[in-house]
DNA sequence: CCAATATCAGGATTACTGATATGT
DNA sequence: CACATATCAGTAATCCTGATATTG
């Protein structure tokens, strides 16, 4: 895909090492190994997931366009919540939608409820290609097998706290300590 | 910096639910959130970054090229050691390096080792920039404050095995294995 | 001649700012 | 009138695919 065939060794952990031997054993090189491993983590990730989806014409930030808006009432958002729920700018969600509307995924209708509002929501097409979309993604193990589910859900958990600390949400109830493991419950 | 406010509530975790009531108790919920998790980390951290770094009109893409080169020997490397280290493609690299140079933070010499080659060689105001931009990521945490020691080395362990498993990098030694502890050694 | 090393041209996606038309 | 809701125009960053000049 682009330009890096496999290192022999592990670049972020040689980096953390020359970061020790100038900031000492300080928590700045762990936490610089770890933002790194975010970055390039989700790089990894990514890069799975449009190579999965391009056989249906998806990227990933269409794709979840496809599955919030399949997961709505009526299968239809507005705009504005269909920014602030993918977490993009409300310029980004205009634009893809627009391609997911040229695809014939989406429809734009006004919002009933709010004149100035216009409203997304998924077509037959959209949910058919969604489910296919997600079946592959699913058999793909979402880049993430050789992770134990134990593994899964410590790594939630992790983030999750990092997550709110940077803001992301609010803490709702003490549950939202509990792991990924309360989500059954 | 964009059009999200907190959520009252973590919407990963609630599209995890919605997952299991259509997916079951499966793998693929768990794998779901934690691959939505490390997207959005991603993007709140690289968001916390580059607002850090634009008081010296650096992105983060930018400020670890600068790094890259601090460590290397003479402060140079060739162009395509860059976009290999830096993990982006080619043309990428060579942008990057483009916009660094017209800073006046790199300089741009031919590969005395390769007539076809360029090194790309961090300047002493690149140098000043760079120790500037890393103390107020240092400062910052890098926005990973609010994970203790143990969880930061946990976060790479779990971090390092899916990077490796995703073809990142070979396994060296059974050392990789060890978490982000065994640095120091 | 073939392969490697950049670099450039150009298209696609995303983020963001600022302006705008519409409606609450 | 102030504010909210998109949308659009335009800038910038990044990724990627070719094409190209130079050199090994």
């Amino acid at each position: 895909m682009t330009a890096r065939g496999a290192l022999p060794f592990d670049p972020i952990r040689r980096a953390a090492h020359l970061w020790e031997h100038r900031w000492g054993d300080d928590a700045a090189p762990a936490a610089m190994a770890v933002a790194t491993s975010i970055m390039r983590a989700q790089q990894l990730l990514l890069a799975q997931f449009d190579a999965a989806l391009a056989r249906y014409d998806l990227t990933f930030a269409r794709y979840e366009a496809l599955v919030l808006l399949t997961f709505s009432r009526d299968g239809g958002l507005p705009m504005s919540k269909v920014g602030e729920r993918l977490m993009v700018h409300p310029t980004s969600a205009t634009h893809i939608v627009q391609r997911l509307e040229g695809q014939g995924f989406v429809e734009r209708t006004p919002n009933p409820a709010d004149g100035r509002g216009t409203l997304a929501r998924i077509t037959d097409r959209g949910r058919q290609v969604m489910e296919q979309a997600t079946a592959s993604l699913v058999a793909s193990g979402f880049g993430l097998d050789v992770l134990e589910p134990e593994e899964l859900s410590e790594m939630f958990r992790l983030l999750e706290k990092l997550r709110r600390g940077a803001g992301d949400f609010e803490p709702e109830t003490a549950a939202a300590e509990q792991g990924l493991k309360a989500l059954s419950d």
